[in-house]
Parts: C-alpha cells; structure tokens; sequence
DNA sequence: CCATCGTATGCCAATATGGACATACGTCAA
DNA sequence: TTGACGTATGTCCATATTGGCATACGATGG
C-alpha cells in the first residue's frame, strides 16, 4: 500500500512545510495566488498545486475576482490536528514536574547520606503502570 | 521531487494515523511489540516498521529488557506541531466571536427594521486587511 | 547445542508525491 | 478580435511510502 494521500486529512497535507507557509501567510490576511507566489519565492504551478491540496482538506477557500483567485483560510479542520497534539503538552509539563521530583528525591537522599555516611538507598519505582 | 521521508519530521511522523495509535498507546505506558501488535491488531512487522520510523525523529525511544524491546514515548519533538498548530486554534475563536457579532448586528437592524417598517441595511465590512 | 520466542529487516507491489516544464483556459483591455 | 494576464492542469522524473511475506538475528530455556 501506498502512502495516505495528503488530500486525506489536514495532518497529512500540513505535513509538507510548504503548505504550512501557505496558509501562515493566508493567516495574515487573504491573498492572490501571485501574492503568494512571490511571498514564498516558489514557482506559480506548484503554489497552484499545494493550493489544490489544501482546497480538497477544506483548509483554504476560494472566491474568484476578475481573473484572480482570491484564497482565504479555513482554518477548521485543523483543529483535528490541535485536538490529538494538545494532550501531549501535559506530558511535557509532567515529565518536567516529575523531573523535579526526582531531583529533590536525590537532594533529600544525599543530605541523609551525608547525615549517615552510608549510601542512598536506589528507590526504583516504575512511573507509569504498564496496563497490558 | 519526491515527498519529504516520514523520517524528516515530527509533522511527517503523525501523518501516518497507525502511528498516531502507537503514540496514543504508549502515552499511558511502556509497551512491548507484541503489546502494541496486539493493541492496534497490525502485523508484526508492519508495527515494526513504524516504530522505527517514530525512533528516527526521536518520538519514542527503546529499552532492551531480555529479548523483548520496550518503548516510551519522547514527546518532545510534538511540541514543534503543537508550538504550529495553536496559533490557529485563536483564529476559530476569533471566527466565532466575529459571528457573534454578526448576529448580534443582524437582530439590532431587524429590530429597527421591525420599528421602522424597511429592510435591514446591508453592511459590508473587510474583515482581514490585504497586505501584499 | 538447539529450538523457540520476540523483533527487525529485506524485498516486493501498488501508489502517491513535489517540482520542472509546457500548455490550456478564462478574463479583461485595447 | 486579439493579446496579455492570472491561474490551473497535464506529463514526466526521481523518490518514498505502507503493507505482505519471508527471513535473519539475538536472547533465553531446556
């Protein structure tokens, strides 16, 4: 089997970093596709391209004027992206308590050693149960 | 060109869902292969494979424990997407607070509207300025 | 030492990619 | 009408993918 396409969902076409820049600069306001073009210094077919994919996700819409299209953000389906990562922050946030503790652990058990001249004892302690 | 290797980034590492499940999995504990082959009802070496791939950017890292391989997660390297994608989740806000006012625009010109016995006016406003 | 377990890897097929280039297409101005 | 402009699309290339299957490999138990 192939690779899922990356008009299969947004974590697919923000994958490419070009998009990504894509819809930052759509962020800031809407844009033409030469407007973009020359911001992100890439040649017009493959801003065509990568508009194309992000069209198919829902990430940008487009409204015609004159002879321009005018893409606009569509932020939505990104949230599907923010939903799975944000849970993962508290991770980094507990990873780094739990660091914490463990080196006041360390300070507490080196200051009795101090005290007693013998050792500190490993206190070995699994973190996380492993639920099979 | 070709696609950026799913090896090239966290972005490129979630986009695959089966390894969104692996994450998922060992976000509540250390997992053998065998336990995520069974967890996520893939082959073998199909779980493999992506573990390998969630290795080389760094999103889990291994233990060998007698002949069985343990892995963790390494969350750090989501924070990238997340530090991307949350700047976003503002624009959904925004979004529905300017709907909000809409609405709250809409039933203030119906209502004098009502009083006045003719039809709302129809304000048009830019809501995002076009910097080129 | 040998068989088995747990895991990783190699090879294959089918598929999709991103970019370069050429070109088609619709809109507008002269 | 004609030509220029703005944009989309088609073709081609080199590359990478996911999953299936077979198999290699290290550790362990008998």
């Amino acid at each position: 089997m192939a690779r899922a396409a990356t008009t299969t969902d947004a974590f697919n076409a923000v994958a490419e970093p070009r998009r990504r820049d894509i819809l930052d600069a759509l962020a800031r306001g809407e844009r033409s596709v030469n407007d973009l073009v020359e911001q992100l210094g890439v040649a017009q077919p493959v801003v065509s391209k990568h508009l194309r994919v992000l069209r198919e996700v829902g990430l940008v819409q487009v409204r015609d004027e004159g002879r321009q299209r005018i893409y606009r953000l569509e932020p939505a389906p990104l949230r599907q992206v923010f939903e799975w990562v944000k849970d993962y922050e508290r991770l980094w946030t507990e990873r780094f308590e739990r660091l914490d503790a463990v080196l006041e652990d360390l300070k507490a058990e080196q200051a009795q050693a101090d005290r007693q001249g013998s050792r500190p004892a490993t206190s070995k302690t699994t973190d996380e149960e492993r639920t099979s």
